[in-house]
DNA sequence: TCTGGGGTCCTAGGACCC
DNA sequence: TCTGGGGTCCTAGGACCC
């Protein structure tokens, strides 16, 4: 066998959320299932996971539960139970971390691992034995020599394989794709690449990183075009991770008309922040205030306090004080986020897209 | 078709200072 | 009347992810 060579793998259970209720609910096996929102399909919501049966009617994540319910009205819609996928992802996770590899948390349903192998398919395998033995999900999992490889990796060992993506074959699987297929691309950068002439994966790479860095600035121009050579970072990190503040929102069934009821509801949600606040422990340094007004225009406004509090009484004001700038206009939704101390020296993220536990 | 809730990080531009 | 260059701090807003 060769020396043993260090791999990144992405661990990715398959339609996890609607696995985990198809796990308690056994008679809904082989049926089309929606989670989102409170589970009903005429509430403003979206889809959260759909089951595989659900997504070749053509629902999909993040869309509307209305139109998922117009697309397949026999659906079975859940609620989103978040306590128990939280409880479901312990689980998994202590399953890899026995695994003998440093293992990254990055959501309730995905982990990177790092490990020193000669066979990284066969710990690929391995993961999957134990994760289907111990939680009785199937996941897929990509190898890579980069985080960016071993992640978009995933997608093409769905569902339930492996697939190995390395600087060997990096441009002959991505070369030829669109840009908004790789992982922190999304619709308005891929447009605004278009622009500069660039549309795949294989122009990206080649493309001079001045020109990005003119259009997205010194960080986000050298990142994309690491990123089009899937480049990145390639370092497993298992520290625990410490979330920087709490945010609550809500987004009314009916919006909201008068500023009476707009203070009363940011209020509330000031009071349920404050709280998750003082569970952290760590005192607050800054509040910020969302207002989305209907249709579907949002505003945020942010403020610095004059010194870090544990008092819930000032930072509910201080929140109080930003919706003081509400417009008497309808709204939709509301938000509210308290901004913690963080440790002393806490550096800034390495641009991986998701880091830390949902 | 009409868009949840919880997060992270980056950029632009104004205010202020020397 | 025409006004430098560099730095820091702050807020607003944008983009992305699960």
């Amino acid at each position: 066998m060769g020396t043993p060579t260090s791999w990144v793998l992405h661990v990715d259970l398959d339609q996890f959320v609607a696995a985990v209720e198809v796990l308690r609910r056994p008679e809904l096996a082989g049926r089309p299932v929606v989670v989102g929102g409170r589970g009903d399909p005429t509430e403003r919501g979206v889809v959260s996971t759909a089951s595989y049966e659900a997504r070749a009617f053509g629902v999909r994540s993040g869309m509307p539960l209305r139109i998922a319910a117009r697309k397949l009205p026999d659906a079975v819609f859940l609620p989103v139970d978040a306590p128990e996928y939280e409880a479901v992802s312990e689980q998994v996770m202590a399953t890899l971390r026995s695994l003998d590899v440093v293992v990254e948390v990055l959501g309730w349903d995905e982990a990177f691992l790092g490990a020193r192998t000669d066979d990284p398919e066969a710990l690929a395998r391995r993961a999957q034995e134990a994760v289907l033995r111990e939680t009785r999900l199937h996941c897929s999992v990509g190898i890579g020599d980069t985080k960016v490889r071993a992640k978009i990796a995933t997608e093409h060992g769905k569902p339930a394989g492996v697939f190995r993506l390395t600087a060997q074959n990096w441009s002959e699987v991505m070369g030829a794709r669109p840009t908004i297929d790789l992982w922190g691309v999304g619709t308005k950068v891929s447009k605004r690449l278009t622009t500069l002439g660039i549309a795949t994966v294989d122009e990206l790479a080649a493309a001079p990183v001045e020109a990005l860095v003119a259009e997205f600035g010194p960080r986000m121009g050298v990142w994309y075009h690491e990123l089009g050579q899937g480049l990145g970072p390639v370092t497993v990190d298992d520290t625990p991770w410490v979330p920087r503040g709490h945010s609550r929102e809500t987004t009314f069934q009916q919006n909201l008309t008068t500023p009476e009821q707009a203070r009363d509801a940011v209020r509330a949600l000031a009071e349920q922040v404050v709280a998750d606040a003082e569970a952290d422990g760590r005192p607050v340094v800054r509040v910020a205030l969302k207002v989305r007004y209907a249709p579907f225009v949002t505003t945020t406004s942010s403020r610095k306090l004059p010194e870090p509090t544990r008092d819930p009484a000032v930072v509910v004001a201080a929140i109080l004080d930003l919706a003081e700038k509400i417009e008497d206009r309808e709204i939709r939704l509301l938000g509210v986020r308290a901004e913690m101390a963080m440790p002393e020296d806490t550096p800034p993220g390495d641009r991986t897209p998701v880091r830390g536990r949902l």
